[in-house]
DNA sequence: GACTGGCACTCGACTGTAGCGAGTGCCAGT
DNA sequence: ACTGGCACTCGCTACAGTCGAGTGCCAGTC
């Protein structure tokens, strides 16, 4: 179990040079390449040992070693220093993240960035409806029997839902209810209305009471139950760099993966403050990405977070790079939101 | 020149065996499948002016031969007829719409409804605004001197945008301001309103007309002339069927161009009255999908059109079946949209 | 004149062999 | 504890040989 510091160097170095050339490596390249100050013969014994402890493997009988996923995260954990960003990074951000004027083009924007800056398929969450306030309600009749609900939530979200009602419905009721939810309902953070929306039924005179039960069950329904959560992607292009040679061959599995927003949401959507999370392939929970790595970030105004973002890609990633992006990326979503 | 009817007997059956198997295919295999009447030889015979016309070619000297673009299109203009669904997909096709409560839930389920029925990478526009009419519009104060401006068009659509004002704007102005817009703009197609949206600064009263400039502005600016087009995709894992054998063994181009709102536009948001579109190889005006075919129609309540749906796919497509499929889900949608 | 059977030919795919070389593990020596 | 040396492994490449699907052409037949 004894790891000294030269079999960590030696693991840094094997995983700065496989990932910065995508092929094994061997001892006599190792030394040429980093100063270990120590000859290959030696090396060899240290990857012996890197090996038997799990760190490292060989492909084959004759290759040089490549880091397993293992490997990546004690490199990860205890031999990268977050690699801080070039001047031209950070204008970069800059510049794209200015002149944003809207929130879906604030998530847009970040998303492309984010793929840019890494090269890596980037996935950014739109801030969650669960940990926004509600900022007004809108009803727009429809018909004489439809309403359209609308929702502006203080991220910036605005939700929209058709409602179908039980019988017509006049103007003057229309505002009666308008008034009623927002007196109600404004301010409160969505994960706190179910039992509020309740009682808004509750206490609606007879008139507006079956009115008022269907657009509670629709708002209980689909902007605190379901699809609230959205999710923007960009650079999936980017999984085919490398040629076949990450992901074994297949980006069907990371593919389909991708399409599925609950895999994605489960990716980057547990977002504990201030903290970056790495997950090295087989740690990965979803067993499509299981060749993949994800680095993800929680964002939002000030110190609170309203979502997370994040970036995939091979588990042969320039990890300090990509973390040292991701949150930067983060911070800076997080100042534009606070600006609003 | 002449292509009698055996030659275009042969050219059917060849592609519709390249199609099937993904092999080049050989005079020998051909009569043994298809009831030719006649001897490989002759076929042969065929086949060589078939390849000389430029409808097929020999990958190399000792293969079989397989469709060019031209040959498909020869094929998809002559030679099939659209393949009547199976009950089983109707069925499909009826389940997967019904219960839609939502235009954003209609595109969605379209979308996964035709990836998943073609097999191909699936693509759908959102009712194109500029086709849409006005059916209503919000205003909403964020704060003193910022407005929500919510616009929902007869389609469905519901489109929202920040509007900064040149000043704090009280509460009735707002009431003035929306009552005015709506009175003037509802009911009229998006692409009509330019000259309205002027006329509207114009018989301002001083005191609103500032408002009413920065106001309309924004109007112009991000509703009528920019992202007013939003676009669905789904099924790009289907990409990687037939191993790599499909676009030449790289998926970045088509990768790439899928990220291209403007260019999936351009692919399926032409569309013309009634028509099914289909694009073939290098018909493509888009170099990076010169390995792809395209199946595209327009799609909208009754015989109007508000949009764009269809399919990409490798040049070697299931023609006959993929323009049935656009085609039955394109008129299912209109209907689901006429509904409202 | 259109079709057919036969035949020689081409050329990619596959197989087996051999040599190379990067890389290893081990061991004796410092 | 480290190093140089050495035998060994094994994937990669090149090359030769074989096989067979598929072709083009031609002389013969209906």
């Amino acid at each position: 179990m004894g790891l000294d510091d030269r079999k960590l160097a030696v693991l840094r170095a094997i995983v700065e040079d496989y990932v910065a050339t995508q092929e094994p490596v061997g001892s006599k390249a190792l030394v040429e390449r980093h100063q270990l100050g120590v000859s290959p013969a030696t090396v060899r014994n240290d990857m012996a040992v890197l090996e038997e402890e799990g760190y490292i493997r060989q492909p084959h009988t004759s290759a040089g070693r490549v880091p397993t996923d293992r490997g990546y995260r004690l490199f990860v954990d205890r031999l990268s220093r977050v690699k801080p960003l070039s001047p031209a990074e950070r204008r970069a951000i800059e510049r794209f993240l200015v002149g944003a004027v809207d929130l879906d083009d604030v998530v847009h924007r970040t998303v492309r960035l984010l793929a840019q800056l890494t090269r890596q398929v980037a996935v950014v969450q739109y801030p969650s409806l669960a940990r926004s306030k509600v900022r007004h309600l809108e009803l727009v009749p429809i018909s004489t029997t439809r309403l359209m609900l609308v929702m502006i939530a203080d991220t910036g979200r605005v939700e929209q839902r058709l409602v179908e009602m039980p019988g017509p419905i006049s103007v003057e009721d229309v505002t009666d209810l308008r008034q009623l939810v927002n007196e109600k309902l404004v301010g409160t953070r969505l994960s706190d209305t179910p039992p509020l929306v309740q009682a808004l039924v509750d206490e609606s005179t007879p008139q507006l009471r079956p009115a008022m039960a269907t657009l509670s069950s629709v708002l209980l329904e689909t902007l605190v139950e379901r699809h609230e959560e959205r999710i923007a992607l960009a650079g999936t292009a980017n999984l085919t760099r490398g040629g076949l040679l990450d992901f074994q061959g297949s980006l069907r599995p990371i593919l389909e993966a991708l399409e599925e927003q609950v895999v994605l949401l489960k990716l980057i959507g547990e977002a504990e403050p201030s903290t970056t999370r790495v997950l090295i392939g087989d740690e990965n929970e979803i067993d499509n990405l299981r060749a993949a790595s994800v680095v993800s970030t929680g964002y939002g105004p000030g110190s609170t977070i309203v979502g997370g973002l994040g970036v995939l890609g091979p588990t042969r990633m320039d990890y300090p790079g990509n973390i040292a992006m991701v949150r930067a990326v983060a911070r800076y979503v997080g100042e534009l939101l606070a600006q609003n």
